[in-house]
DNA sequence: CTTGAGATGTTT
DNA sequence: AACATCTCAAGA
């Protein structure tokens, strides 16, 4: 029986820190899902947001938890996954002590293994439109529901986010957010893109 | 290339 | 009513 090397998975201690130094950090690691059938889908993260608690986009503002939120107030290294628009999912990695609502929204990745899979989910040929937006990625790899709370950081989890990859600081971009939300107290929301990726999703 | 509308259903 | 979005069609 072969089995492949296994790479390690990023430890909890990771995720363990403000969101907005998380972020960056993620940038050119691994996210890969292994699939009932073992099958693989993997891609290469290259374009993330910072979610901090006091962000008033921040679904997690001023600390209120709902049903909705509660995962972001969980564990770090947990994956928050919401339902928005009535059709979307978008994927989140919870960051910062336990209590903490902060978490890092998965914008974009390059897809590296199990593509035929993520053609047939997305619907499309095109290789830079797999995972090229959080509810593109999402639906490349399946997330949903029944995704949201799945710990990253547990040998157990279909889903992990492997070491190294690590992108040096002058190849990242860094980009105050803009568009629904600003406003005072927004200036802390944060984008994290790889410098000319074209993987990327498409507003600024 | 750009812009704009429509899809769709959960959350507050 | 807003929404951490996407797709398609139309225009420049």
């Amino acid at each position: 029986v072969s089995e492949r090397l296994s790479t390690r998975r990023l430890p909890r201690s990771f995720f363990a820190r403000r969101a907005t130094s998380v972020a960056p950090d993620l940038l050119g690691r691994v996210l890969v899902s292994t699939l009932p059938s073992g099958r693989r889908l993997s891609g290469r993260i290259v374009e993330t947001e910072a979610y901090e608690q006091n962000d008033p986009c921040s679904h997690s503002f001023g600390g209120r938890q709902t049903p909705r939120n509660t995962v972001m107030f969980g564990r770090p290294a947990l994956l928050y996954v919401y339902f928005t628009y009535g059709m979307h999912f978008c994927s989140n990695v919870v960051t910062g002590a336990d209590g903490d609502g902060s978490a890092v929204l998965l914008r974009a990745l390059v897809p590296l293994e199990g593509i035929d899979t993520m053609a047939r989910r997305r619907r499309t040929m095109d290789e830079r439109n797999l995972c090229s937006g959080p509810a593109k990625l999402a639906q490349a790899f399946g997330f949903g529901r029944a995704q949201n709370g799945a710990d990253l950081a547990s040998s157990l989890s279909a889903i992990r986010i492997e070491a190294g990859g690590e992108i040096p600081r002058r190849s990242v971009a860094r980009t105050p957010r803009v568009g629904v939300g600003d406003g005072p107290g927004s200036e802390r929301l944060w984008r994290f893109v790889v410098k000319n990726e074209p993987f990327t999703s498409r507003p600024a």
